[in-house]
DNA sequence: AGTATATAGTTGCATTATACAAGCACTTTT
DNA sequence: AAAAGTGCTTGTATAATGCAACTATATACT
């Protein structure tokens, strides 16, 4: 592999973390801050989910995952339906509420991306976000 | 904008922030911890500064910079140098020791990427970093 | 010159996200 | 039926961070 593209990756993934962090850290002019985004992502991705599935999925701890779960069904965005076979185990499952506030959050993520890449060709934001993709795959056939 | 394009970026990108982040967390082998590592870099980067200029540069409080400086300060990996002309500032460079250090962490994440991009065509890894540049520079550029 | 204001940095305190450990209620295994 | 396992919650500790108060120095204005 070339050392200079290696450097120039190295680096700019640095730049991206730090960059992108930031802005999702000032993110929190909605409701929805990070970890509560995450989770809704979660949900709505893969459907209704118990707390212990919901941490694996995220590589967070149980706990953690529990209270966030509390925060969403505090403010509404999550239900939490048990289960009628198992008496331990609930799913969380997302309200109205909790979706459009996911949708909201999510559109505004969406143009602020936009808004990013206003002077990119369509050719390259594909090629970009198949990369990515590519890159997120290689790092789990580790 | 391809409407598709830019939902796999929105995802991926979520994603990535995600993985790199868990990744950089489990990074605690070595000495250096997240925050050490990025401030050591900006110095490495942009040559010695304060504590001011480092803060402003990361977004983070001057309070936060500040104990971070003093805990590398304290490890030996920086020096900290007044400033002959203004009794209040000092500015922070970097010793044998810190550069050492920078340097074994710095590859150790070069090993890494190299690793996950082992089996990436040479074509493809400088376009992906071409591309990650482009973008860093189009968040700035806002 | 002298006072007011601004700046670089430190430190105390509060908040927040997180992990770990203990515990509870229920289920599965033996 | 007892023991072990599982899903979840809650108490406690820790670490990173921001804000506010403070110190010491520098700059500006009158």
């Amino acid at each position: 592999m070339d050392k200079h593209s290696l450097e120039t990756l190295e680096l700019e993934l640095a730049i991206l973390i730090r960059r992108v962090s930031l802005i999702t850290k000032c993110n929190k002019s909605g409701t929805l801050d990070k970890a509560a985004y995450l989770l809704l992502h979660q949900i709505t991705s893969y459907g209704s989910a118990g707390v212990k599935a919901l941490a694996d999925e995220s590589h967070l701890d149980i706990s953690t995952v529990s209270r966030q779960a509390a925060s969403l069904e505090q403010k509404g965005y999550v239900d939490r339906i048990s289960d009628p076979l198992d008496g331990r185990a609930c799913s969380l499952q997302l309200t109205n509420l909790g979706t459009k506030e996911y949708n909201e959050h999510k559109q505004a993520r969406l143009d602020k991306i936009a808004d990013i890449l206003k002077n990119w060709s369509n050719e390259e934001c594909e090629v970009f976000g198949q990369l990515l993709q590519k890159y997120n795959r290689s790092i789990i056939d580790m």
